[in-house]
Parts: structure tokens; sequence; C-alpha cells
DNA sequence: TATGAATGAGCCTTCATTCAT
DNA sequence: AATGAATGAAGGCTCATTCAT
């Protein structure tokens, strides 16, 4: 093996030892030693690829914000139905937090970091997801899919996100038990005829 | 000013300040100096009513929240008709985090704190909001009220309150520019009639 | 004892400690723990009386050559004659780091350490001695007492402050056995009449 | 070139390179990374060269003084006059210095090292020049040149490096301002003839 | 021989908690 | 009851040194 294909490993090693126990611990209670031993590297090797210790977590975060936004963007963009594309999308945001778990709590932690501005927060992307949909929604609305009409593209958004997120925050809080899959015909339903039955 | 009556303003002196200072900085990033000075109390009386810093934390919180679900019942109780009753729990909702935006820091990281286990999120309320509004929507959803059919109150509950959050989070991050309160009419449009226009 | 006593107890024990920790190893070289055990507080006490370690570096220093100074003015104010008062100053300078040989090495290394200039020796006292003794010189060539002409009085002041160190040198490199004492009237006579004979 | 030759090029460099970084951060304060890169060799190069840390700065010192001593001797022995002698060593010396005044400080810090003993001070030369003074004054004073009879020859070399370190020590304290030339004459009056005017 | 990635001992500093006053 | 000085455990980070390539 090469020295640039050892030392990409090594990177690959941190980071994926990162995510695991930031995501058990938090950014705070994340000791490096942790890292290092989990990715069977020495302590100091880790100041090697990341600066510091914020460093290793923004990389985490945005590395995983990133791969959410093109597992989003690859899976929805297959479908031509802009409606259905986005029931593809929260079937690709939910395949990818299934994979790995740890990812939906930097998920969760990215949107309460951001509220807060601390230091470690300075992740440059802001409401990835939001911005993802937007094209799409956009797009219905213009088509003039959706109501109400005085409600904004961004209003939908929104709302899409809100859900998802609502039952994503469910199923993880539950983990195994609770059946995501099951629910995305609902969540759909849902969100494109409302709850109110008006005989 | 009696003894007792003294020492419950100290309790709501610090209690006041570590909303404060835990709302801006976070659990981890708080120096129980900084509450000290922000309550004007000495350190050390801190301790005397508090055990130690996890204690006031989940005092901090409890009591934000515990004071949430007091408003939004009060609020939505007065109301006959349980539909109207959720416009004004979300109205409810908005001026108590209106008033003091550090609640919803609070109340925020209360959900991303539950979602990973350590010490200090052993916050022993769960779910808070989700239990409030679950009698009201079960009730709808008895009465023949709401649809998809198949969908459970539950259900019901986390659509609404995901996208209830989702506007929280929208109008706090920027503060003062969003105008919430012009959104809820359509909240509760979409919520109500859903998105998708079927001529 | 009252609380301010103490206080005021524990900086003299830090500073006492720490000169004689700073002067054996140097400022890289000591360590924090050493200092604290030998002026026996915990090694977190000595934060609430320096902000760190440069600090507290920075205090020995400043206050050794304050104290050097005081000493020096205090013992050559007394004599009337200028000449006589630059062998008190001597005899002062001397005694000074006679009393503790530590006080000598803070002395040297802050020669070296304003000849580089380098973070910690951000002390703002700039060659001191030099300072002191110029007026008297200035004083004894403005008489005409001085010779030879072309020189400036700053001349002789680096050659009295040169030999002067040249000797205390000695004597600190054979601790003891070197008698600088005896050397005094012989600096005195070097000095003032030079070192070549003409018949 | 000659393999011998380029690896006592490579030490050159590295030796170089040293002077460089050291005299201008001090030991402590000198990373071998710095080194490793001002001297264009890898890290690990200059392992192959010296044992470690300390035996590389204690190769720069030695050679430094080394240097020092060589140019001493060659300028002020060609000279016959034991006092001419003397005003060609302060030339040899302030000239040495002034083509790299990175000796300097490395002479300077020379000084303040051998006075605490710490590991890197293991410098085998002890107090260079005096030694090198030392012949020549001890001849003038056989020859009884010089005054005063009670004063060894001891005396009349620390007095004349003292005053020489102090002119040195101004010099270098203001770069490029001072000029020390001009003082080689006062320097020598003030120490043959001293600083008293008897009329 | 040259390299620089890996290593981990070591240290400064912070801060929750204690406790004498 | 209130205070804040004292404490020391704990952790992020540095950097001299090693060693596989």
């Amino acid at each position: 093996m090469s020295i640039v294909e050892k030392k990409e490993q090594h990177r690959r090693s941190i980071l994926k030892a990162a995510l695991f126990v930031f995501a058990r611990h938090g950014f705070e209670n994340t000791k490096l030693h942790q890292i290092a031993v989990k990715s069977k590297v020495g302590k100091g090797t880790i100041y090697n690829y990341f600066r510091d210790k914020v460093a290793l977590y923004q990389a985490v975060v945005s590395e995983t914000m990133e791969q959410l936004f093109h597992v989003i963007v690859a899976r929805s963009d297959i479908v031509d139905n802009p409606l259905q594309s986005l029931t593809a999308a929260i079937i690709a945001t939910f395949e990818f937090f299934e994979e790995s778990p740890d990812r939906y709590v930097i998920y969760l932690r990215y949107f309460s970091d951001t509220a807060t501005s601390s230091k470690k927060s300075k992740v440059p992307i802001v409401f990835l997801n939001l911005s993802i949909f937007e094209p799409k929604i956009r797009e219905c609305k213009a088509k003039g899919f959706l109501k109400p009409p005085e409600a904004e593209a961004e209003d939908f958004v929104l709302s899409f996100l809100g859900i998802i997120n609502s039952f994503l925050f469910r199923w993880f809080s539950s983990r195994k038990t609770y059946d995501f899959r099951a629910k995305i015909p609902i969540i759909a339903k849902i969100f494109s005829h409302g709850t109110y039955k008006h005989d």
C-alpha cells in the first residue's frame, strides 16, 4: 500500500472513530484519547490530520452533512415527478441514518449548534436540507400544485422538513422498535392532503 | 421579608441567571462562576440551593418545560373547539419563547440532549409537548375529525409538533426579522388541509 | 490572621518559591508543579495570584529588579561624595545577590532575555542598573571629575557596569570560594586609575 | 562531489540553520522542525548528524566559541605589542559578531546557561574568552606593565572582558545605530588610564 | 542515507467542588 | 446562610524521537 493510501486510510479511520464517539458523548464530553483508542492510532497522530478537536468535529459534521446531501440528491433526482421525488428524499434520508444512527445524532446536534453560535459550530453549511428540498418544492409551487396560495415555497419546505424530523426523532428515540418505513405513506398523505376530514 | 422569602428569592435569582448563561453557552461551556456573577451571589451559595451543576441544569430545564406545559394547557383549555385549541397552543408556545428566547434554546437543547445519553440529560420529563398535545388530538381522532384513518393519534402529534418546531427554529434563527405570528394561519391550513391542490 | 494577610502571605510564598525554582531551572524547564510543591500550595492556587506562568515569571523578575533598584538607591544616596557612592552601590549590589544568589541568576537571565525579544521577556523595565548609575556618573562628569573628555557619560556607565558584572559572574561561578568583597578596592582602582603603569 | 563532502555539506547546512533558529528563539523554544525546514533537510536527517537536540545545540555553541577563539588568536597574534594586541582582540571579537549577530546571542546565552546547571549547558568549554586573554595579560603583568600591583592577572582579564561585553551588549541592543568601532579607542583609554582626572 | 508519519510522555491550564471563616 | 480562596483531577495539545520505507 502506498504511503498516500495509508494516510487516507488513517484519515478515514479517525473520522469514523470520531463520528462514533462524538455521537455518543457530544463534543465537550468526547476525549481525544477515546477517538485515538477507537481508531487505533496514537493521540498525536490525530493532530497530523486535523488542526485540533474543533476541526475534527467540523470535519465529521460537514462530511456527514455532505454525504446526506449527495444521497438525497442522487436518490430524488432519478424520479421525474417532483412529488414522488420528495418521497424518495425521505427514504434516502432515513436509510442514510438507518445505516449509521450516529449520523442522526450529528445531524440533530447540528441544528442546536447552529442556533447557538459558539466557536465549534462554525460549520459553513447552513440549513442544508432546506436548500436541498427548496428547488423541488419551488418547482411544485410554480406549477400550481401546492396550496394554500398565500404560503410561500419556504413554508412548504419548513413544514415538510419539520414532519420528517419529527418522525426521525421518534424513530431514533426508540431504537429498532419504531417502523419508520411504514410511516412514509402516512407522512406523505398528511403533508399532501392534510389531517382534517370534511365529509 | 421573611427568611423563607429571601431564600426563595435567591433561588429564583440563580435560576434566572442560569437560564441566561446556559442558553448562551450550553451546559459544558457554562462556568458556575458566570452564573454566580450574573445572579450576584457567591459561587458557594449556589451549592446551598442545588446539589451540583447538573442539578441546576436539570432545574432550569424542567422548570422551563413545566412553565411551557402550564402555559399551553392554560391557553388551550379555555377554548372549547379542539381544533381551535391547537391554534391557541401554537400561539401560547410562541409567546412563551418570544418573551424569553433563552427558553427556546433550552427547549431545543433538550431534544438533542435526550438523544444522547449523558449524565446531564437525566432530565426526568420525556417528550413533554407530545404528551401535552396528545390528549387533545386523541380526542379529535376519536371524534372522527382526523384523516387519514390509518394514521394513529401519535402520527398527528408528531406531524403537528414537527411543523411547529420547524417554524420556531426558523423564527429563532433570524431573530426579530421573521414574523412567526403571520405564519400561524398558514401552519394551521397546511396541517389541516394539506398542501396538494386537486382542482 | 486576616484573610487579606493570608492572601499576601500566599503571594509572597509563591513568589519566593518561584524565584527559587526559576533560578535553578530557567523559565522553560520550570514546572508549575515544582513551584506549587515548593510553596506548599495547590497548583491551581498559583493561578489565583498570577494569570499564567509568564506573568509569574515577570513578577519574579520585576520584583527582583525593583528590589535591587531600591537597595542601590538607598545605600548610595546616603553618601555625599559621588565617587564613594559608586563604591556603596557595588557593595549594595553584591550584598543583595549574596543574600540570595538566586537573584543573581534572574538578573543575569534578564539581560539575555532582553537581548532576544520573546514573549516572556516583556518585562517593562529596561537596563535598570544603567539608569540607576547614570545620574551619579553624569554628575561626576559634569563636575569635570572624569576622563577621557571624548567619552560620554554612558560610556562610563557601561564600563563601570561591565566590570561589576564581570566580577559578579566570577563570584557566582565559584560559589563561596571567591571573595568578592576583597576585590572591591581593586575594581574601584582599576575603574578610576586604569591599568597601565607609566613610570 | 564525494559522499564525504556531501555529508559534510549537510552537517554545515544544519549547523547554520541551527545557529539561526537557536539565536532567535533560544534552546527550549526552538523546534527541530524549524531547523529542518531552514536547512532544507528532513527532520530525521538531523539525527544522522547529531545524537539529539542537546548535542546539536552544543555543537552550535562550541563551534561558535571556537571560531571566536580562532579569530581572536589569529588577529591578536600578529601584533607584537601586547597592549596593541588587546585592541586587535576587541576588533576581532566585534567583527566576528558583526558578521553574524546570531553568534552574539549564542555567546550571551552561553554565559547565562553556564550559570544554571541544566542538561543542555553541559558545554565542555568554560569561560572561553577568559582563557584567551589570560596569557597575554599575564605576560603584560609579568613585564610590570600593569597596575595596581595588588591586582592579579585574572582581575585585569575580568575587567577587560567586562567592559567589552558591556559595550557589545549596548551595540547589540540597538542594532545598526550604535557605532561600536568609534568606541574602541575610548574603551582602550578607560581600561588603560582609568576615568578619574587628577589635575 | 534521507525522510516524515507515528507516537505518547508530559505540561499548562481550567473549573467544579469543598470548606474555613 | 453566604462567601470565595484553595484544590487537584483531567484533558487538549506539543514536540523530541523513532523507525518503516
